[in-house]
DNA sequence: AGAATATAATTGTCTGGACAACTATCGTCT
DNA sequence: AGACGATAGTTGTCCAGACAATTATATTCT
């Protein structure tokens, strides 16, 4: 076992079910394809999260959203929105204000410093997703992506915006 | 803007480009389907890198695998290889020796503790991957493998595994 | 052989994600 | 009205992921 090629590399990789297969090759994918998206977001000092969230709130505009509807919507689940919020408040790229309807509710809206930031990225961010996926033709893509729907599809909660 | 569905669910979700919606899909999916898994492993004091790490290492048997080839061999980048290593070993679910033929090299195996502990994983994580994806059928699964495959491919470094 | 460079792994440190406990407010039921 | 339970968000705390700096050993070059 000198350095590259052991054996593993020649005995080919071997799953317990199709299931199992295809639930690691969906990770790998996302982790490689992550990488390309990390580094473009670290240049901005954004994580892909925080993108995404600044994201739903321009497409709420001109309404503001409240805390705990804006976790529900994000891609990923949100335990520590809280924390998240005060960090682009910091930032001054949303705000939030205190509902006068239902005073335990925080809304949250992008600020024209968070508009700004989203249109910076815009196309730097479009290379990125050329990077990541370009090389699949248009056909692969809409495979892809119904696949992908197939398959979370049952695990989807009831209001989602992803269902 | 009462409960749950204002605006945005009304009005078709926007993407910039093909590419990133099926990114933001696979985002989404690997999510959602990593939410089950993660829960079985915390049944089992284990996360689900843990568990493929030392899935690679029964795999390899007999032979015992350098710290380093070990992290590339993972399914997601693992700078901290040395600290999961450590966590394994308090556990003695692995054991680690100095190289002797490269002193600066440290060899890990899997014990027969780890090995039972995969062992006792086995049944219900293949119930696990069987309420991720069983609703898919063979042809989808064979698809979404081999899309998710093309689609990663320009990422994976030379001589992965999962190229 | 000795110096310079590369490699293997470890350690320090920071940030983000997860879960549970807590506070404040609202709605409802009697 | 008062009490009970539900809802919205915040905070405390812990663990995993990332990156840089360090130590130890090996390799290469002159």
């Amino acid at each position: 076992m000198t350095a590259s090629a052991p054996k593993s590399a020649t005995e080919p990789r071997r799953f317990d079910s199709p299931e199992q297969e295809a639930y690691l090759a969906l990770w790998r994918t996302y982790d490689r394809l992550r990488a390309l998206e990390d580094e473009l977001f670290t240049d901005f000092e954004l994580t892909a999260q925080q993108y995404n969230l600044l994201r739903l709130l321009r497409a709420a505009r001109p309404e503001s959203v409240p805390t705990l509807t804006l976790a529900e919507r994000l891609v990923s689940r949100a335990p520590d929105i809280t924390r998240m919020l005060d960090k682009l408040e910091g930032r001054q790229l949303i705000t939030r204000t205190r509902s006068t309807e239902d005073r335990r509710a925080v809304l949250v809206a992008i600020t024209p410093d968070g508009i700004a930031l989203l249109d910076r990225i815009a196309e730097p961010l479009r290379a990125c997703h050329e990077r990541q996926l370009g090389h699949l033709s248009g056909n692969q893509l809409k495979s892809l992506v119904s696949l992908l729907k197939a398959a979370r599809a049952p695990h989807e909660p009831d209001g989602s915006t992803w269902a």
